[in-house]
DNA sequence: GTAATAGTGTCTGTGAGACATTATGGC
DNA sequence: GCCATAATGTCTCACAGACACTATTAC
């Protein structure tokens, strides 16, 4: 560490500065990308195609750049990993336990993203597959030795996070829409409710406390029906993003 | 980077691997140290001793070990730094815009900590001082141009980001009560609320919203008056992390 | 017509907001 | 007695929850 010198001006000091006067790190950006698929939350994974946990099932990420925020880097990640367009990314938390990478300490800065649901997408390099696998699937709740599938690092604990995130901001936001494609009906932004936190809600009380929150979502005509029933309006998200007082889960 | 040979097993890979063979950058842990002075919210600042940014405020900090979590990176700073005690700490956010610092590139893992007012600290090394300001002292509102303090690196956002966190957290948890010292009165656990929200609450509206929340607050007698009016009931903070329903700022 | 889904009307209980009142102390 | 603060009582309004009902489509 240098040691500053009282008469030093603060140009000086960054000339004889050097990147290695202290510890240094490798951070990593790591995605969890949420998604409705079949009435249930999923979450986007790639089954790693190169050491470590090879075979091991992840969140797809990779090394931040100097040259970059880490909110870039993020979207990177996403473009190169995943064909996958996303409506909404924020940042989720930053993991940095000893032992969490076997490649020695590396912290790793995890985003939160959702989108609609769009389909599987191609897996990029380094991966041998990549889906959507429903957080039921995950097995979160439990030890994980019940889980059909093994997830590498701490990822199981970065999805936990993640799910709880999730779950909690649909209650004071309006960030349903983000999972919605657009346009929707109010069924449609019910589902993403349902599906994430897992329990019914009552139809009627829901749609007002949408049409009632200033901003939820603007009207933008009536859908063709597909089958018997009346048809839907349709809805694209509006411009409010946080909900007052709160839509609270049941129970 | 390493390209893994088909046929390599993880432990060979890890023989082979060097923590080299990735980028690499520093990682620092900050801490915005929140209380209630003056019935004012207040962050703790140290006068930076060193360069860069010799003569500006920051909040205390310094780098990260690779054999620590970064929480127990934050709370070794915390008692380096000040020997300030906190009744709560939790991550905040990662701050890793290219340019936050003159030395390079630099991510920050800011956390957050609440504790009960305990007067200045003593400034740890290289600090030339260390003292609680108030918000409204930094102007986070305004560009910071009218501010009587000039602060460092992008800290004006984190503390702007702290102050956020921390007010929506006091709507739907009861972490008030890590700012009161125990135990306490619910004429004190109120100001902490108008303290943060820079507004006043309705005093028996108040005390029926906290009394009918379960486990938020424990009776521990009655306090001795120090002049008229009647003595206060005294409590400890209770088991509950949570309200439901939140209580929600006026306006 | 029936079945199915979307949307509306209305009652009720809970609780926040506001105001008045009582209780308990110092002086 | 008066003043100051703490605590309680009570009314009203907004709104979530629940239920019944109407509307519009496919068949």
């Amino acid at each position: 560490m240098t040691t500053p010198a009282a008469d030093q001006t603060e140009d000086e000091f960054l000339a004889r500065y050097s990147l290695h006067d202290h510890p240094s790190m490798a951070v990593t950006v790591d995605l969890a990308c949420l998604t409705i698929r079949g009435e249930r939350l999923a979450v986007l994974l790639i089954e790693r195609g190169g050491h470590p946990f090879r075979g091991k099932w992840a969140l797809p990420g990779g090394f931040a750049r100097a040259d970059e925020t880490l909110s870039e880097s993020a979207h990177r990640e996403l473009a190169e990993e995943t064909a996958t367009s996303v409506a909404h990314t924020e940042q989720l938390g930053t993991y940095g336990d000893p032992g969490r990478d076997p490649r020695g300490h590396i912290v790793s800065v995890a985003y939160l993203a959702f989108g609609p649901d769009m389909g599987n997408p191609e897996p990029g390099d380094d991966a041998a597959a990549a889906r959507f696998w429903t957080i039921e699937d995950l097995d979160l709740d439990g030890d994980g030795n019940d889980a059909t599938i093994e997830l590498a690092f701490d990822h199981r604990r970065i999805i936990t996070d993640a799910v709880e995130r999730a779950r909690a901001k649909l209650e004071y936001t309006t960030l349903a829409c983000a999972f919605c494609a657009t346009p929707f009906t109010i069924a449609e932004l019910r589902d993403v409710y349902e599906a994430a936190w897992g329990t019914p809600l009552h139809q009627a009380n829901f749609r007002r406390k949408v049409l009632s929150t200033p901003g939820f979502v603007i009207p933008v005509g009536t859908a063709a029906t597909n089958g018997p029933g009346r048809p839907a309006e349709l809805f694209r998200r509006g411009p409010a993003t946080r909900m007052n007082p709160p839509l609270l889960r049941p129970g």
